[in-house]
RNA sequence: GGGGUUGUAGGGUAGCUUGGUCGAUCCUUCGGCGUUCGGGACGCCGAGACCUGAGUUCAAAUCUCAGCAACCCCA
């Protein structure tokens, strides 16, 4: 197994080859094959983010199609996409009057609909998602889960007000959503205002979700933008008010994508496999029985019917649970699941037996030794103990990620008023910037003084070879941070006027 | 966007510089049989590969070109 340390690349494509989550081997760059395993993960995955939308949306699933006019219409829109479009050109050998599009994201393909579904302010609030597979034609180095030609599973919401402030309250909403929606996955981000400069086409503005990947380097793992009356103007979508006037309506959209799953995996991980969080783990526990033992042959069918009844129990008190009954040897057993990142395992044998007891091991904790704990635990408190431990696993991975995301946040302060001109006009602000960006400093993610100019940003961007994610928005989302006491106000670090604070990293 | 490296059984590799010894190495995997079994068991038997296409040549895994694919670095 390659290390994931020093090797998080070489540790990524491994895993997922070994933990059979996606197979890498299609010949076409860019798509991957979901495994029966890792579908599994994603299914439980994107079952939980059904269950967070399904209160206030509704499930819809519009065609992978987009005509070539409706596609062209919104001009921002297209800008932002134009270059990675695939196209269908032919039908059989007729070349087609209307090519069409392979959707890259769905709203050319909803809008048009939302004018022919929304008449009246009766009609409004309206919330729809859809998980769907969107193409885009990355020219770039594709990686599985993270930069893809085909994403397999990109969850869209689209949602329709009467107002902007109602926009903006749905805004509000799904960041709540989403938030509930990372706690699960014990994955930590940070939620920052795009810049102006980097919003999403047609949008308003975006706000988005960022973790941290092993490598310090960010990952994009969610988005939310408000359209404000942009899409509405370009696709003629309007509704009667109470008042009888006809009124623009106000939009807003936001996507998660298997970036998530990749999320998972890539943080939790360690290098004897997969660490999965309960919540999410298609087999949370795995009972091993040790069947032939030197204490003689009589006792393996005790052994086995003791693993059923723990079996049976733990099915009935709702936790995914396997018995592996494989002709293997234990050691063989226990490499093969920690793999997969099972998160708790029993193991029953003869001596177990005897003690009316069996043994617990936690898959996200070893000792120093590199050695597993073993916790007796007597039969009849199996169920109750297996869901306390299953959410102290949750809890434990969620911290121990925590403080990999907060450690990993410098607060960049000027060292003082006084000195502030002479150590810009050295440059001795970017030396340190460099230094605290650069790998191996133990720094992903900086906080900046910079201003709103494009300029400005690109300018820090090309200097630092970073990029700027943005302003930090609903300040309570990552808790407590790090790397120095934080000053409010400043001055922005390339032009010097006067600034608010950006978060600024290397990103995927 | 620019540059580089690589492609040999399901996975990982040797062979390529200097074309012929390749009827292609080793590990793993897979199938069969037997002995085993509290942290990756062992023995015996068997299965499985030169990315695709064109070219050079008496002869190509090996050299050349193109395509496809993967990885790395820089912007």
């Amino acid at each position: 197994m390659v290390q994931k340390e020093n090797n998080f690349s070489g540790w990524y494509s491994e895993i997922l080859k070994r933990a059979e989550i996606l197979d890498v081997r299609y010949p076409v760059k860019g798509v991957y094959v979901w495994y029966p395993y890792g579908y599994k993960l994603r299914n439980l995955v994107y079952g939980f983010l059904r269950s967070l939308l399904d209160k206030e949306h509704e499930e819809v699933q519009f065609p992978l199609f987009i005509p070539k006019e409706e596609l062209m219409r919104e001009k921002e829109h297209i800008k932002g996409f134009e270059d990675e479009v695939f196209w269908v050109t032919k039908g059989g050998s007729t070349e087609m009057e209307i090519p069409l599009a392979l959707r890259p994201t769905s709203e050319t393909a909803i809008y048009p609909v939302f004018k022919v579904w929304i008449r009246s302010h009766r009609d409004l609030p309206l919330r729809i998602y859809q998980i769907v597979n969107t193409f885009r034609y990355e020219t770039k180095h594709t990686r599985p889960l993270i930069r893809l030609r085909e994403i397999t599973s990109f969850k869209e919401a689209h949602t329709v007000h009467a107002t902007r402030a109602d926009a903006e309250e749905q805004v509000k909403k799904a960041v709540a959503l989403y938030k509930s929606f990372f706690d699960r996955l014990a994955v930590p981000y940070v939620i920052t205002k795009r810049p102006a400069w980097d919003k999403f086409p047609g949008a308003d503005y975006s706000i988005a979700f960022d973790a941290l990947m092993p490598d310090r380097r960010t990952m994009q793992i969610g988005t939310i933008h408000l359209l404000g009356e942009s899409f509405a103007k370009t696709f003629d979508i309007k509704y009667e008010d109470k008042d009888g006037s006809l009124k623009f309506v106000n939009q807003t959209c936001y996507g998660i994508s298997e970036r998530c799953v990749a999320a998972v995996i890539a943080i939790h991980g360690d290098d004897h496999g997969l660490v999965l969080p309960p919540a999410v783990a298609p087999i949370q526990v795995v009972i091993v029985p040790i069947v032939f033992s030197s204490k003689g042959k009589d006792k393996g069918k005790s052994v086995e019917e003791a693993c059923v009844t723990v079996y049976e129990e733990l099915k009935r008190a709702g936790i995914r649970s396997f018995i592996d009954n494989s002709a293997e040897r234990p050691g063989a057993k226990y490499y093969r699941w920690e793999m997969k990142g099972v998160p708790l395992r029993i193991e029953i044998g003869p001596r177990d037996l005897e003690n009316n007891s069996c043994e617990f091991v936690r898959r996200d904790e070893r000792d120093q030794k590199q050695e597993k704990k073993r916790i007796q635990i007597p039969f009849s408190d199996v169920v109750s103990e297996a869901t306390r431990r299953l959410g102290a696993i949750q809890d434990s991975i969620h911290e121990a990620a925590k403080d990999a995301l907060y450690s990993h946040i410098y607060i960049y302060n000027h060292k003082s008023e006084e000195n502030m001109e002479m150590e810009m006009e050295m440059g001795m602000e970017m030396e340190e910037l460099k230094r605290k960006v650069e790998d191996g400093t133990g720094f992903g993610i900086v906080s900046v003084f910079l201003c709103n100019s494009e300029r400005c940003g690109q300018e820090l961007e090309d200097q630092l070879g970073v990029s700027v994610l943005g302003e930090q928005v609903y300040e309570n989302a990552t808790g407590a941070e790090t790397g120095g006491k934080k000053k409010n106000k400043g001055r922005c670090v390339v032009c010097r006027k006067e600034a608010k604070r950006a978060y600024i990293a290397r990103t995927y």
